[in-house]
DNA sequence: CTGCAATTTTGCAGTGACTGCACATTCGGC
DNA sequence: GCCGAATGTGCAGTCACTGCAAAATTGCAG
């Protein structure tokens, strides 16, 4: 139920060469802002260097940013999995925590895409308002999973997606102020940042 | 001060029509905005009713999510000053609680836009992603502030920019809440949001 | 009030993201 | 091999946005 990622349908050709060219052009996307900077490649360039037509390109992700930062409908389902179970003593805080650190972290599958993405995400300030947009999906899907962890109708109250929104920008903080040179590791200021959120700011 | 906005220079002949020009094209794009949706707008309409040519209207605004949502460097600013002066016992987080609820209500100055463009930011859900693209700028204005009145150097530790983007992210909280039908009015549940994050979340 | 300089407006041409559509290709099952 | 369905591709078009240079407007000095 949670690695099928690779092992998962290769029996279809059709499914597997669109997983190919799904990645591929993840890839090149990456690739390419590395390169040149994300304003100066062009989804041309990105379909072209994939190997498919520049319409294709449009087939696989609805804009340019989400073939860079872009949450797979998959990846959102699988975090909100994770929210929704209630594991032993955990407050929702602290799953959050986990589950968010786990976004940034290389984890087992697909290693390299996920650290050019990091890489990327914390070189290019650019990217910063693409970043915000992509985490509105994440923060309902996210929201929706602690409604129904904490059963209560969606949107009934406040709390649920009050907590995951501040949870979201406590990492998205960390993420900028990594960008701007701040100090001390990632992992470490989101410890932190968790930890004063759990405490109460002023 | 604090009341230039209407006054100001009004010696001026050019100022005076620039402003009136901005004014203008930003009551268009809302107008509009309200009668067809954001997405089945142009900025050629916009500049059209605003009786200015198209390419005048990037002379104004650098986009077209600007001319609806996209707040003043004179707003900015001022929401930055009334963060940096420390007022008597009142602590960080509090101080965010008055402006960017401020920033909500309709105030003395220009009711009519923002009436208008509080409205809009409830009805229009696709607005979302400009909308937290806008907060960037927003959040580093305060957090720069914020610094400021701490007596912090610029990036030297998380805490301003947390505080910030957690307030930030309460405000938009409630703003989704809202658009969702969600439960109780706006600001009684900002109140209730700060409350909770200055108790501390779970 | 008149010409001059600075500012602003505007038209034009161009780039690039994105979309709908029709058609070709490929794949899966029979 | 054959057919329906999914997918890839080319084409034409819309629209946001930009740089550039000419035209209009404003501020100011004489």
């Amino acid at each position: 139920m949670s690695t099928d990622l690779l092992t998962d349908e290769s029996c279809g050709l059709r499914e597997r060469k669109k997983r190919e060219t799904r990645r591929a052009l993840n890839l090149a996307a990456l690739d390419l802002v590395e390169e040149k900077g994300f304003a100066a490649v062009t989804t041309e360039e990105i379909a072209s260097r994939a190997g498919v037509s520049a319409r294709t390109f449009f087939n696989y992700f609805p804009s340019k940013e989400a073939a860079v930062i872009g949450t797979t409908a998959e990846e959102l389902e699988s975090y909100a999995a994770a929210l929704e179970e209630d594991v032993h003593g955990e407050t929702p805080l602290e799953s959050l925590r986990r589950i968010l650190a786990s976004m940034l972290a290389p984890s087992s599958i697909d290693k390299e895409l996920r650290a050019r993405r990091r890489r990327i995400l914390l070189g290019e300030p650019s990217l910063a308002p693409a970043l915000v947009g992509n985490n509105i999906r994440i923060e309902n899907a996210l929201t929706a999973a602690l409604e129904r962890r904490l059963g209560v109708r969606p949107g009934a109250s406040l709390e649920a997606r009050l907590t995951v929104a501040v949870a979201i920008a406590a990492v998205r903080a960390c993420i900028e102020h990594q960008q701007n040179g701040g100090s001390g590791r990632l992992e470490r200021n989101i410890d932190q940042a968790f930890e004063r959120i759990g405490a109460g700011l002023r």
